[in-house]
DNA sequence: AATGAATGAGCGTTCATTCAT
DNA sequence: GATGAATGAACGCTCATTCAT
């Protein structure tokens, strides 16, 4: 989502613009955002206590109330950065295309990359989704539908044209999008293979899945693969 | 997996064996352990007290303790249940057959089916790891390492006699139990599919995504479907 | 009100029927209620804390919430309580007398008499309405107003005899009201008067402010006092 | 008490020898005094905070620290100005007569109509008494005392003339003055009577209630009606 | 087998207050 | 003269757990 690329920008901005104490409050900010994404990613959002924030980010706890309001609109904020950052990294890597196929090659491959680089937030906004009230829950509930039935059409559109031959396009969709955001749950950036390789196996095992032709995979794969 | 069929089976040998009493006892255990099923699910391990369970089966929470010496052995218990009973189902799924894609294809129809028949249970064993102590947690991953590994061994049967061909065997073992795991998450009962007929889209999107050939797809899909 | 009298019924029978458990039970509830009255009575109920009231009563603060589910409903209890018993108290003491001003007399000196033994109680009642809900306020409200009507009717009744010549009978009655209920805010049991005295001479000053015959007067104060 | 003459005094004085910067200090001072007393009338001082106060006078709640060290001296200020007005309105009135009975009706009508034009302010000072810090507290109440016996001479003075005839004068003392300061709380100016009609049933009420006759009654209210 | 009463720890949150700017 | 950011203490309340009965 980039919260950390976001993030740091007001913070240029502050520091080039604004007095210094504007500076002190955006890094806390920061700070309390870090610290709430790595703790509700390790422990969950219900086993993780203000205090618990307040010391990983070096303020007492009470300091995080001048920044949200209360624990859930912590949770909302990074929820919502992050699917806003999701959907503009997929759409706009599948906007470099114009073949369905390679559209949707781009959508997977950037969808599983951005959930390697952000494993904690996409983790948590998935997750966490239960501990919502169900104001705020619905509404991203509806975020996350939006973005699925944007693979949806992907689908669909490959299918339109015979490149690709799913035998139900919504459980197609479930399954793509259940393996490629459980990247999120597994990887290690430390282990033997890096989020781009992961990537590439993700962009074959899901046109393989839907029935593409294996010239039409590894052309697509290629088209998509960066340098 | 079957905490009806065991408890059941626990309660016949209750009733044929001992007074009343005993009856009444194991009737609560398994209320408990329903009652904890159903809120984990729904709210998740730490949004849930042991308050609300007691009141979910009808008895003080106090009670509780009775069966269970603390909320993590509860917890801990409804775990162990779901994989032996899925560990089960799916290996003697798969032993009904020699041919290794046939034992793959059986495998999953099996893990999907009886995630569906389970989705509460599975949902919880899956999202709730994080609940438990390093001690018990690190038990748990070994057992479902341990039933991953049989996945990776049905895929590697495949992949040496070259009907299967993953571009990575640990990359699409990781795919394929997201995706069937998932299943737990999303299918409702009352939709427009029977678990029977979504199990049958994942056989066919797991071999797709691993290569076979579409010949050998549609005779796996037919040897594993009962009837 | 009779907290006191009521409750110690309800722990004689407890200990004269039931187990052991329950009179530890009811002593418990009786001393959360007199530590509460008392702490609300010399703070305000703002300033009282729940631990506090634990302290007083020689439990943990939690366990007061086995006996209220929260500080609001002790309050509410110990408001309804008292204005029952008041209501009870002073309509059984004019429905003693016949005669108008006899009647009015009556609940004159009861009024005094029941806010000198409950003195904690009635000044509780009347300055936390403003603590309450909505709800609960409005509640109570209506039965203030209600005791209010009260006096309301027997000032009237003696004005349409022509033996009180109240100037505004609404007027008057809240001068009646606040003068008698005002003895809870300054009366001590250890001054040089008794409450019987108090309540004797405020008999007189509420008769002379409704302008009644000064031989009316001294007949209704000698009915009324008990001897 | 006069908050707004005093204020707008001071206003005056400062737009006239200050510079702009002056002049809005001096405003928001009295918008918080204006908030404070709102709010603690209508919520009662625990309840109030000073974010709440900060938010009704449009500043942020640091600012208050620059009009008063603390939370206390806020209420102190505003119970301090109430006394010192109410004392001195209710003392010039009294001068305006020589008669005793006279002084008396008119300390009363005074003290009445003072506590209809300054509900809030009455009110304040006198439910939170008890919110203040046994130095303070103890200050009040020594001025509050000195008011009460200020009403005791008036007393004393028409009975020592045989004009007055309470059975106690303490008694009665307090009871002429909680029926009045009582007004505060009931009174509405939007109701059905004015303040001045509810002042002159007091004179009525309170000196019947210390059995002047009756021509003297009539004299004494025609005296201190205005015009 | 189950309960009622209680506990000690800890929760999310609010508070009056401080202080550099 | 006023603010934004922060604090330390305390708040009402809930928790998992204990234990005599």
């Amino acid at each position: 989502m980039n919260d950390a690329v976001q993030a740091s920008r007001q913070d240029a901005a502050a520091e080039s613009q604004g007095p210094d104490g504007n500076r002190r409050g955006v890094r806390t900010r920061h700070a309390i955002d870090r610290a709430a994404t790595d703790l509700f990613f390790r422990l969950g959002y219900h086993a993780t206590s203000m205090r618990a924030i307040g010391d990983a980010a070096q303020v007492r706890s009470a300091a995080i109330y001048h920044w949200y309001p209360n624990k859930e609109a912590l949770l909302i904020h990074l929820q919502n950065e992050f699917m806003r950052e999701l959907t503009k990294a997929v759409e706009s890597a599948a906007d470099r295309h114009t073949h369905p196929v390679f559209r949707l090659a781009a959508a997977v491959r950037e969808h599983v990359v951005f959930h390697g680089l952000h494993q904690q937030e996409a983790f948590v906004t998935d997750s966490e989704i239960r501990a919502l009230a169900p104001g705020p829950r619905d509404a991203l509930v509806a975020r996350r539908d939006a973005y699925q039935q944007y693979f949806v059409n992907l689908i669909s559109a490959g299918r339109d044209r015979g490149l690709l031959r799913p035998t139900d396009v919504h459980v197609a969709t479930y399954a793509v999008l259940l393996q490629c955001t459980g990247v999120s749950a597994w990887f290690k950036a430390s282990g033997r293979m890096t989020i781009a390789e992961v990537a590439d196996h993700h962009v074959d095992l899901v046109l393989g899945s839907l029935h593409a032709d294996r010239g039409l995979i590894g052309a697509a794969a290629a088209a998509v693969r960066p340098d």
